[in-house]
DNA sequence: TCAATAGTGTCTGTTAGACATTATGGA
DNA sequence: TCCATAATGTCTAACAGACACTATTGA
């Protein structure tokens, strides 16, 4: 008889789709949608077995993966197992349409396991905390973008409209982008030149304190 | 033959102590120092488990205990179990004394087994994160304290000094704090009134993006 | 009295956001 | 040509940090 598993790995795919952050949900048991999970391996490890359960379900390697924790308490999940692992996986809009499964955005979830629903709530949240302090917009973007394109990158995970100038200005004080020589036409308007990331020099001297605690 | 635990509970309990963040640290196998740590119980829930075991190393409850993330990669770990879920718990000075083990400063620690240590410095890390977003630091300090100890344990948390001037403009803008009717004198100089952690509007309206990605 | 800390008012340089303007392409 | 988008300069209000000053205690 196999051993029953210890914990799933669980994998929230996110993309910037459509101008939300879509996740990425596959058919479950019965026609219930539910998040990419598998059950680690006999001796792997915890971030190989995500990496390998991303993989499979997106048909690449995600642009970025990191642990969002945890979970459990007592909240259904599909394998039985009482603990899952939580991964929180980045993909740009064209490694999204190679992946197996609906992109359905995040503010637009249908009925999830219990512990699942728990989870992407988690992930999402903490790929927006993230937000101002890793790189996270830069991996939901291809390699060349438009600043307008990160701009709203980080509207959408900021979850509120930026300044146009002040961002840009902001933007070039980080040194965190660099132009290419390459232009690029979205229907009407003037071209966009395309940047790279190339963050350059630590930004020092953070200034003041925001608190920002919830009541 | 009694079933090899699936995963362990690891305590980092945090506490200002000498104007530094310390880590409780209890004698493990041999004189290896280790952090608190147990196996859950049987249908016992994650969140339950590390309430117990932190409450048995402290000797009380912590004032908040918040899920780091789980821990496994090949790090050994004084279980043998090849997974531990992480949680920092933090605590008062006050609550400190009371505790079983050493308090140490998270800036001289000694050996711990390779997965604690990459615990502890996920535990300090995560904290430090959320002190801007989170009143961590309303909850490493008494009901009632002085602007100047809540200065300092932000400095503590942030790891820079602040100016106090704008820190106590910032904090009133908040909203954060209500002075009571209530005075502490420390040795020489001006007593100082006392405040009470008390949120009382959503502070709407966070200015710019700080873009804060290390090089 | 001096020393030490609390608490506050004012000034100044920096920065975010508003606004306007130019640039450059497609329809 | 008109319209849409890119990109940038200027102005202003808000804010962080410096500084100075008063307040209030213990030594």
């Amino acid at each position: 008889m196999p051993k029953a598993a210890l914990y799933t790995l669980d994998v929230v795919a996110l993309a910037p789709l459509g101008g939300e952050l879509a996740v990425l949900l596959q058919r479950g048991a019965g026609a219930r949608r539910a998040l990419p999970w598998g059950a680690p391996r006999d001796r792997e490890r915890l971030t190989a077995g995500a990496h390998r359960v991303a993989r499979t379900a997106l048909g690449a390697p995600p642009a970025a993966l990191e642990q969002v924790g945890a979970f459990g308490d007592g909240l259904r999940h599909p394998s039985g197992a009482d603990l899952s692992v939580a991964f929180a996986a980045l993909v740009t809009a064209e490694q999204a349409a190679a992946a197996e499964g609906d992109w359905v955005p995040t503010g637009a979830l249908p009925a999830l396991p219990e512990r699942q629903r728990a989870i992407t709530a988690a992930a999402v949240e903490a790929v927006r905390a993230r937000a101002d302090r890793a790189p996270v917009a830069f991996q939901l973007l291809p390699a060349a973008f438009t600043l307008s394109a990160l701009q709203e990158t980080y509207e959408l995970l900021l979850d509120r409209r930026l300044h146009k100038a002040s961002f840009r200005r902001a933007l070039h004080a980080a040194r965190l982008v660099q132009p290419i020589d390459e232009w690029r036409s979205e229907g009407r308007g003037r071209p966009a030149q395309l940047f790279r990331y190339a963050p350059r020099k630590r930004r020092r001297g953070q200034r003041g304190v925001r608190f920002d605690v919830p009541t």
